[in-house]
DNA sequence: CTATCAAACATTATCGTTAATGTCAACACA
DNA sequence: TGTGTTGACATTAACGATAATGTTTGATAG
């Protein structure tokens, strides 16, 4: 039980009679130490209950064994679902996980210094990076993978779905059900993963001789789902396409609480397939991609940077697998 | 842009022929800097794109100005909640959140080290620390406070709910509602809060002259929701108190499969009172807390150990305000 | 005209750990 | 006998920021 204080390597040298950096060697099974010394030491750190101050070797070593998580809100089960996915990865790594959140949708320079000043290894953002993020990341040699909202304009590693694709499927499989008049509720002007879904969409809708009207295709703010539902209703839309789940478990309530009924009364799609990793009391049609191969290949990109310096960037793209319709594979 | 590294005080320093000290105070806006200096240095340091080393000055102050999180699973929800809280409030004050999940139900010694290695300011745990933990956490002096799971056993700071009264308002509740046969699906033994609202569960059964059956109070291990409810519906429950809002939304997807209808043909009701701040497509009775008041009130006892020494622990209760059916307030 | 003081900066030591060198005794080899 | 060699430890110098002292210059007081 000894005193109050942190037990400090110098404590357990003293107590010994040798020096810091041979009981710092010793624990670290470096050469240059006898084998009775390191059994000696090992054991009386053991007893002294020493527990290493990685600060300081954080500051000696140039590295904090931590990966920055960043998006923007906390509570959006999406990334909860992929900050447990990356935490579970990198665990057994010895990296620890910091979650930097609540950026309000934007990735600035004002949320960095936070980042950069505690010397992460690493940033997997969810958010896209403005050119100044990337500048001063890039500037402090940190490697950065950007997870589903890919934008050509950056300059940045990063693992995506094929939104195009998702979109396309998603319209086709409205073709099949006879939806006549197909609507989208996506996310705000300028999110190109939404932009790109939509695209999708629209390209489906065009090959299979659907209508495609404008005013059914809404950039939903965070809290006017409810409105731009409204004007989808009024415009008599038959099947809706949601940006991502949450969007679409929000208009399910909402519908639900009009008295209308999905799928039978409307049709209603999501994407992300929240519900194979979350209990959801209701089954959505969804675009489901492989979560588990995203955040390992993103993983794999990040850590594939930690130790060689950056050429070119590159994009993987990942396939989803299934459409689910009401809980049954299509 | 200047070199391709990390931009320090001393290049700071250098550049102005001032020394890394001067640099230092004047950025921090200390005395004995003239005013003119501060201005230059200020200004210097923004062209330069100085970002402060925090692991340098985290060694040196001894407080890396780092909250951690205790929980066992990053996926759910109403941990989730409570972190986004935790996040909001602790962020403006300048401190960071780090969240260390993962720990399988137990907050054991194994788990200690990289939290108290990182040298956190305090800990707000969601898991109940075993006495050892307690132990190196008072001897390296960081304040902890445990949220919901106060077990009488320990001498910690917490905050908790009236699990008891929680328990009891449920069971009056199903005895207004005519329910005859009640369950309980519980957390695993050893979880003291849920033996507690079973407890008062069973208070109110008894004070109402409800059958109380041992073989309904079911202890549910993490995958066996399924079975237990099983059990329940073969002993003809009417109706079903689950430990918490995520279980009761298991029940329900599960009933639902089963064509069981909530609440016309089987009551239910949870805790935590989740809907409030996430989107459900399912109204829930359940026991809402004031999740705010807890953390506030957690946030408060924890930034009070920060400057003044431990006396003596204790525990405050926050009252749950609502209990809700359906979405009504009773 | 010198002692006193304060403003404004410089020097030095320190946080705990770790890499790069230094030292020294024991032993081998020619 | 002298020259390497090696095992096992010690010494020193970082990492970057900051608190505790020192130093210098100029102004003020007596």
């Amino acid at each position: 039980m000894s005193s109050n204080q942190n037990v400090r390597l110098i404590d357990i040298a003293m107590r010994l009679d040798l020096t810091v950096n041979t009981v710092s060697r010793a624990l670290r099974d470096k050469s240059d130490i006898g084998f009775e010394t390191k059994m000696l030491v090992k054991r009386t750190a053991d007893e002294m209950g020493y527990i290493p101050n990685s600060i300081a070797s954080s500051l000696r070593n140039g590295s904090s064994r931590t990966i920055a998580i960043i998006f923007d809100n906390l509570m959006n089960p999406y990334f909860m679902i992929m900050a447990d996915k990356i935490h579970k990865r990198l665990d057994p790594l010895g990296y620890a996980t910091m979650i930097f959140a609540g950026m309000d949708g934007r990735f600035e320079i004002e949320s960095l210094a936070p980042i950069v000043s505690r010397k992460v290894d690493g940033i997997i953002t969810f958010l896209e990076p403005s050119n100044e993020v990337l500048n001063i990341v890039e500037k402090n040699q940190i490697p950065i993978v950007l997870v589903g909202r890919k934008n050509t304009k950056l300059s940045i590693d990063s693992v995506s779905t094929d939104d195009f694709r998702g979109g396309y499927e998603i319209g086709k499989l409205f073709h099949s059900k006879n939806a006549k008049n197909v609507g989208y509720l996506g996310a705000p002007l300028g999110v190109e993963c939404s932009k790109r879904r939509l695209n999708g969409l629209k390209q489906s809708l065009k090959d299979y001789n659907m209508s495609i009207k404008v005013e059914n295709f809404r950039y939903v703010a965070s809290n006017s789902v409810r409105e731009d539902l409204q004007i989808l209703l009024d415009n008599h839309v038959d099947a809706i396409f949601c940006f991502n789940d949450m969007m679409a478990l929000e208009a399910i309530t909402i519908l639900k609480d009009k008295g209308l009924h999905v799928p039978q009364d409307i049709m209603l799609a999501g994407f992300d397939d929240l519900q194979n990793d979350l209990i959801l009391p209701v089954r959505l049609t969804t675009i489901a991609s492989d979560k588990d191969l995203i955040i390992d290949t993103t993983i794999s990109m990040l850590l594939h940077r930690l130790d060689s310096s950056v050429e070119h960037h590159e994009t993987r793209f990942i396939d989803y697998d299934i459409v689910l319709i009401n809980g049954e594979t299509t």
